[in-house]
DNA sequence: TTAAACTTTCAATAATTATTGAAAGTTTAA
DNA sequence: TTAAACTTTCAATAATTATTGAAAGTTTAA
């Protein structure tokens, strides 16, 4: 495997996972391009390496600079717009599981909550959806503040010191 | 609000959240309406309340039943399949995340594992590559094994005990 | 200012994914 | 066996989502 095609094969890879992490797979593959690039790209290099329209390039950068991951640089003499992603996977899975949070989890949750504190009118099937969503509840925001303590411990848990606590 | 409305409620808010556990929409629903029903429910019954065909209805209720969520049940007397759905929220909990992460999670942990372990041909941008798939190897394989580490736990990890380690 | 060099917007369209429903298939009771 | 009562399949279609590309907008250098 050479480098052009493990570079596309990480692409496309991670293109296609994007969908795991909530976005579509214009914007996970431009992410993936900055992540191995040894220097900031402007849109004319990743719409040419991608092969996608200049629109499409411009819409899925301004998300991820709004997600927070990608930020705009400034290259001395050169008026076009620079574009660079955060390199450190540890604040890059902080970032993603933050804004996957926010974003999809917290709603959810607020639903659970609203249904689950419904009136109880003492037939069996409220009683039941009452019970089952209360549990729903609980699991979601067990499992949100898991992650939560999980990503903002900034000792570094990849080094799998935090995996031995389950062993 | 009443019954109705905080059934219709739940089972639309669950149904929206099929993408954050990669199911589709119906499929969602139908595990919805199943986990709050107080009785094994028909084909036919599915169909009515959520207002869908025939072929989509005994499509996803078999893509249910693949994933280990859903069961067929016996009713006395009746020649129709029932079907019921796992109550337990730490076991559906323990399901999905096994199954998400057999069906997504490993493939492109093999593809990190291939891409990182790339003949470094001493360029630039070899290196980068290599060093950056291997940081997103070392950080979906620790995932994973965590993921599974707390979901495995037989122990009721809904009480929070576990929760406590990170604080 | 102006005009060249860029970026952004957005309606039209393409691509993808989900759904329908009728036909085919299967099971069960008699 | 047969036929009624079911379930499954799958080509056609609908719905959704992503993408294009030209026009409009913005910025910068002179």
């Amino acid at each position: 495997m050479n480098y052009e095609e493990a570079k596309d094969k990480f692409i496309s890879t991670w293109g296609s996972l994007g969908s795991l992490w909530g976005i579509n797979k214009a914007m996970a593959q431009i992410q993936a391009l900055l992540f191995i690039s040894t220097k900031p790209l402007t849109t004319e290099e990743i719409m040419d390496t991608l092969k996608i329209s200049r629109g499409n390039t411009s819409m899925n950068v301004r998300q991820l600079i709004d997600w927070g991951i990608v930020t705009k640089t400034l290259v001395a003499g050169e008026r076009k717009e620079f574009y660079t992603t955060e390199k450190d996977v540890q604040e890059l899975a902080r970032i993603i599981a933050k804004e996957r949070s926010r974003r999809e989890i917290r709603p959810v949750i607020k639903t659970l909550r609203e249904v689950s504190t419904m009136e109880d009118d003492g037939t069996a099937k409220t009683k039941e959806l009452i019970k089952q969503t209360k549990a729903l509840h609980e699991l979601a925001e067990t499992a949100d503040s898991m992650l939560h303590k999980i990503i903002n411990q900034k000792q570094n848990w990849l080094t799998k010191s935090v995996l031995k606590l389950f062993s």
